[in-house]
RNA sequence: GGGCGAUUAGCUCAGGUGGUUAGAGCGUCACAUUGACAUUGUGAAGGCCAGAGGUUCAAGUCCUCUAUCGCCCACCA
């Protein structure tokens, strides 16, 4: 016998595991093109930290299945992935910069400082991706690194170039001038879903806007009295007996003495406070649309940076809070500060830094989802999921789908920032035409006025943008066939929380694209939780490191703890006792074996011993189990896969079936039908030891591939190469 | 303001289309074990399955309502 096998199990051979599987080549799709195809796209990571536990159970479960397809007789693909992302990254390094007692702005500033700064991130990026992807390895995952795609390959970026093309030529990308949800401190604009939403003790001022002519006035309810200065009209609803008389007339505006209209409009809520509200277009989303619809000017009184700017007559160069506070001043000595009251309400906020998001007008790329792009991608992408061309797995999260994608609205792809993918665009110096420019090269001759002169988009894309086209931009790249062999891929495996960023753009890009779905199921884990079920955070310290864990327990405890008890959509609460009960289940296995190995040791070749019909009974319920495993598998019940399969192990065959043989395995001067008996359950435990690896390999792959490695027999080199064949 | 999820053993959670005495891990208690494994074994205690109605021969499972917790979405200034 293996001497190893006199120690308990020891996981820290996992490396030199995986190193066997690597070099083996086993990570690769099968070549045979009579297999059906499997593949999972992994979603690619960030490359600019650490892997934290969230990241651990996708990938556990990824690697799970892909296990299975392989064993079960499929060219597995799962390809492995890293991501730039874009404003994530930017924000990471930044604080790097800020410790350095330095940052963007300053950087920006030097000569070329926009290249030295996009190299540096590079680099940053580069050094963190490897360390990242040695997390991956840890953990088992047997993806496929010789397709690995980095989100800024330059292959990459020539297909999104061409999504973005093809968007432009049929007119379902534009750039406007909008409000948009701009961060003062990150500097630039962010799409919906990067706005949080905080409640705000904050005050509700009444204002008085008395009228031109000296008639009477009006009241009217605002938290932004600071923005007073860009109120260029004051709106009613239409069918408010209150204000009849008033649609139409002038008032003052309390500030700036300007005379601005009363208009009528039906997004005004009669309920609310007065009833009026002042129009600020400049700064307030809503404010917008109503100022567009009553071709009301907009006046900006805040600048980029979050300070009062010319417009803001004496409140310019403050703050927001300073001029706050300054203008309740001005307007109670004016004696048009009719009361003030406390008010609870939402504000948006950047979801990386909290600071309130500033509702600014810029000229932003969007793609449109709500015209045109509403029947050409956003409807597309619900019919495929009505239709069941798409199954989401947990069933419920298809509402949520539905809903998001039912509302939607169109969606800012651009970004303020120099990390990301440029956004190809040059524009006429003379007429400012636009040309999209997916080479790279600016144009000879604007096509608009023949001007020759061209300035360059600055903007990049939003990381969505590039990562919604991910199953096909990584596909049409890593080689060829790949994108006609594996897509659409199998399952999107992947957190819940991510549906809207991610998976919901990808159905819609990803059919926009290729006329395709992208993925034929999406299978949405939970979200890792700790003990007071509170989402872990770095900033809450309440994270777990899976690495630590590997170290301490082996990847196979971790990986276990991560499926047993995860239901899909569902969140995980770990602990570290529970991922304990699994290393004991690893050295269980071990001894397992090694009992087993023993006794085959001491008998003759095992070809030669005849399975008796008791024991053909105890392989044939074996096998029922394995059936069983492989059901739960297909029908993505991992929890209850791995939960029998360990079930099976430890208390059938361990506590039953070893027990029941130990009377005839020990005994000695056997009569020649003994003799038989005793061959019998040596052959027979070990078929059940070799299906029990078999079983328990896409859980725990290391353990189960170190005691393949020291059988007495086995077929292939590897187990990961063994064929899972009920 | 809409929507979603959860509520099952002391703790953390499982319980496909309703069908025998409701399961697991950890914890607790008793006992055992010098030959695979103390990272063990055998056994035990512990559950009006949140509450109230309803459908059914039969409900943890399906329907309605209520309560509590958590989450998501939302342009009432």
């Amino acid at each position: 016998m293996h001497e190893d096998f006199l120690q308990p199990y020891n996981h820290s051979q996992e490396k030199s595991i995986y190193t066997l599987w690597e070099e083996g080549g086993f990570f690769a799709p099968d070549s045979d093109e009579t297999k059906e195809p499997f593949c999972i796209i992994m979603p690619p990571p960030n490359a600019n930290g650490s892997l934290h536990v969230g990241h651990a159970v996708g990938i556990t479960i990824e690697d799970m299945m892909t296990r299975f397809a392989r064993m079960r007789g499929k060219r597995a693909l799962w390809l492995p992935a890293a991501d730039h992302a874009g404003f994530e990254t930017q924000v990471v390094f930044e604080k790097k910069l800020e410790k350095e007692g330095t940052s963007r702005f300053e950087v920006l500033k030097e000569e070329g400082g926009r290249e030295k700064l996009y190299e540096r991130i590079f680099a940053f990026t580069q050094e963190n991706k490897k360390h990242m992807e040695g997390q991956v390895q840890e953990l088992g995952a047997s993806c496929d690194w010789s397709r690995s795609t980095f989100t800024l390959d330059p292959d990459v970026i020539e297909v999104v170039y061409r999504t973005f093309q093809k968007l432009y030529d049929d007119g379902l990308v534009y750039r406007d001038k909008r409000t948009v949800h701009w961060c003062s401190k990150h500097q630039t604009a962010l799409s919906d879903l990067e706005v949080s939403w905080e409640e705000k003790d904050d005050e509700l001022f009444y204002v008085t806007y008395r009228c031109e002519d000296g008639e009477g006035s009006l009241s009217v309810a605002t938290t932004r009295p600071e923005t007073i200065y860009g109120d260029v009209a004051v709106a009613v609803h239409p069918d408010d007996p209150r204000y009849s008389n008033w649609i139409g007339k002038k008032v003052l505006n309390p500030l700036s003495g300007e005379s601005i209209p009363v208009v009528a409009d039906e997004a005004v809520e009669q309920s609310f406070a007065t009833g009026a509200l002042k129009i600020t277009p400049a700064h307030d989303a809503l404010d917008f649309e109503i100022g567009k619809r009553h071709h009301l000017a907009t006046i900006e009184t805040i600048d980029f940076f979050g300070k009062m700017n010319s417009n803001a007559g004496e409140l310019e160069g403050m703050n927001i809070s300073d001029a706050r506070k300054k203008a309740i001043e001005i307007l109670e000595e004016k004696g048009l500060l009719e009361k003030r009251e406390s008010y609870t309400h939402q504000v948006g906020v950047c979801y990386k830094c909290r600071r309130v998001i500033e509702p600014m007008i810029l000229s932003q790329w969007f793609v449109d989802l709500t015209d045109k792009g509403k029947e050409k991608i956003v409807q597309p992408a619900i019919d495929a999921v009505t239709r069941g061309d798409i199954t989401i797995i947990p069933d419920f999260q298809k509402k949520i789908f539905f809903h998001w994608l039912e509302n939607i609205r169109d969606w800012n792809i651009s970004r303020q920032i120099v990390w990301g993918i440029p956004i190809p665009v040059y524009y006429c110096e003379s007429c400012e035409k636009e040309e999209v420019c997916i080479d790279g090269k600016a144009p000879s001759v604007c096509k608009k006025c023949s001007g020759t002169s061209f300035r360059k988009e600055t903007d990049v894309f939003d990381t969505w943008f590039s990562s919604g086209q991910w199953p096909f931009a990584t596909l049409q790249t890593t080689g060829e066939g790949d994108f006609d062999t594996f897509y659409p891929t199998s399952v999107m495996e992947t957190a819940y929380d991510i549906l809207f960023f991610w998976v919901a753009r990808m159905v819609m890009l990803g059919i926009y694209t290729t006329g395709k779905i992208p993925f034929k199921t999406v299978y949405l884990h939970g979200l890792v939780r700790d003990k007071d079920k509170k989402k872990m955070s770095k900033s809450k310290g309440n994270v777990i490191d899976p690495l630590g864990i590997v170290d301490q327990y082996g990847a196979d405890a971790l990986r276990m703890a991560l499926i047993v008890g995860n239901s899909p959509g569902q969140d995980v609460v770990i602990s570290e006792e529970k991922i304990k009960g699994y290393r004991n289940f690893s050295n269980k296995l071990w001894n397992i074996a090694r009992f087993i190995i023993t006794h085959v040791e001491k008998g003759g070749a095992l070809e030669e011993s005849v399975v008796t019909d008791e024991d053909r009974v105890l392989y044939e319920t074996c096998i029922k189990t394995k059936q069983r495993v492989a059901e739960q598998m297909d029908q993505y019940r991992f929890s209850q896969a791995a939960e029998d399969a360990y079930h099976y192990v430890w208390h059938v065959l361990a506590d039953e079936l070893i027990e029941a043989k130990k009377d005839i395995l020990f005994k000695e001067d056997l009569s020649s039908e003994e003799l038989l008996v005793q061959a019998s359950a040596r052959k027979v435990l070990f078929m059940l030891l070799l299906e029990s690896l078999v079983m328990l390999h896409p859980f725990m792959p290391f353990v189960t591939e170190a005691i393949y490695q020291r059988l007495p027999d086995k077929k292939k080199s590897a187990l990961i190469a063994e064929e899972w064949y009920v």
